[in-house]
DNA sequence: CGAAGTCTTGAAGAGCTTCAATACGCGTGG
DNA sequence: CCACGCGTATTGAAGCTCTTCAAGACTTCG
């Protein structure tokens, strides 16, 4: 199983370029056990200095800034073969915490290695940066959600954004995904209330765009739910508009 | 001038790792000469796949994205001695836009000088990956704000970051700075129309926490101010507190 | 079947936006 | 030197989005 997660990273990183068989067989060997982690528990704590960088094998992370207030916000969603905090190797200190929004698998990156890799192998650390810059990139299409878009845009976008992300996973059926979330942790997630949510929910639900039950999300009509969400997967893609699968119909 | 904005860059790397002598002179020796762009001047356009990237050597520059219906969100600001897009090296293509805020001179160093570090220093490469892990930092500190904070707390904490950023730049004089822009400017970078943003200058002088006239900024009561803002200059410090003068009497 | 959790609905209120009007500040030409 | 005019700052008021509180309906499972 880990294996497939650094496979699915590899595949990721060679979005940007391609890697020599020395620095995949590394990236393969680099990485210890599995931990198991339990819904809502703490994978790193913020303001933590970790030694190693979290690699998500199963289940699904997020990374939250918590106020003074206890007001959290979520700050990014990580899915098998995401790096959660490759970025702890270049910063001394954990703005931010990551937990197990389900339940998961992680394997993790001794920073020692890293450092190997930044030494010995110019093209993989290129790879790597890349990954960071890509999470950024993230963070910038998530501020683009925040600052100007309504609920309603927000959480098409964010099915969207899931959907494509999922299916490179392999983690998709068809136009499914599972979402072994409630209505109140999905709110939570994304920063608005359960009311508003659940109304958000029921106007998608109306528009034929998506169809919510249970534990799992059914894009109705992908092409009308991506114009409602302004979604441009263009912050996903890799060199060359190289794609992975990340946008086979879209 | 020019060396001034690499000093500062070079500086800032160092809140991180050391620099070698001759990883300092490959920096200095890596930007071409200066270009002066006007008030709202384009630098880079999103879409495109830059060859360079930026180092503000004199003004502020923004990175924004703009919606299809016209909005726009400011994801970022940057004062002299900061790389804008640094991470265009590793980003085939920008996601996002480079604007001059007030007037500005910038220089460029071609991605191919970038390229030499990554493949001869390793520990610059390092450093230079620290830049655009902090530059993500204060994405996510953005992100609270536009998720978490009022408007009130949002401005607070824009002034309270500007002012630790201009100061170690050197660009305050005692608890004042410059800013060249009208209410009207400074409610659309923030993302808030004129009318809220004034309301909110308002309560601020009300509260006697910042003095704002003309084109200057003062703060009357740092401590107070960032009381309210919430503001933890953690997320623009280095390795082991260092602050190289960014937060002396905070 | 009952109970606990989840989803749904209603209604009042906070924060921000927009539109529209008014006041201030300052440089220019008379 | 003053008056005019334009850009900027300020104020008022209506409206939209989202929140909170509170209650009711549906599920699911012991």
């Amino acid at each position: 199983m880990p294996s497939t997660a650094v496979a699915r990273l590899i595949a990721k990183l060679e979005l940007f370029v391609a890697l020599a068989a020395d620095e995949r067989k590394f990236l393969l060997q680099s990485f210890g056990e599995p931990t198991r982690y339990d819904r809502g528990q703490e994978v790193v704590a913020e303001g933590s200095s970790p030694d190693a960088s979290c690699l998500v094998v199963e289940g699904i992370v997020c990374r939250s800034k918590t106020l003074a207030d206890g007001d959290r916000q979520i700050l990014a969603l990580h899915l098998p073969g995401d790096f959660a905090d490759l970025h702890s190797f270049v910063l001394p200190v954990m703005d931010h915490s990551i937990e197990a929004v389900t339940p998961c698998s992680i394997v993790k990156m001794p920073h020692g290695r890293l450092r190997t890799i930044t030494d010995e192998f110019a093209n993989l650390t290129r790879a790597l940066w890349y990954d960071t810059a890509v999470d950024a990139a993230i963070h910038r299409e998530w501020m683009l959600g925040l600052g100007l878009r309504s609920a309603y845009e927000r959480l098409a976008h964010l099915i969207c954004e899931l959907f494509v992300r999922m299916r490179f996973c392999g983690l998709t059926e068809g136009n499914s995904f599972p979402l072994k979330l409630t209505q109140g942790e999905v709110g939570e997630l994304f920063g608005i209330s359960t009311v508003h949510l659940n109304r958000m929910v029921q106007a998608l639900r109306k528009a034929k765009l998506v169809e919510l039950q249970g534990h799992t999300v059914t894009l109705l009509n992908f092409e009308g739910l991506k114009d409602v969400a302004g979604f441009d997967p263009k912050y996903l893609e890799g060199r060359d508009g190289k794609k992975g699968g990340l946008s086979l119909e879209l």
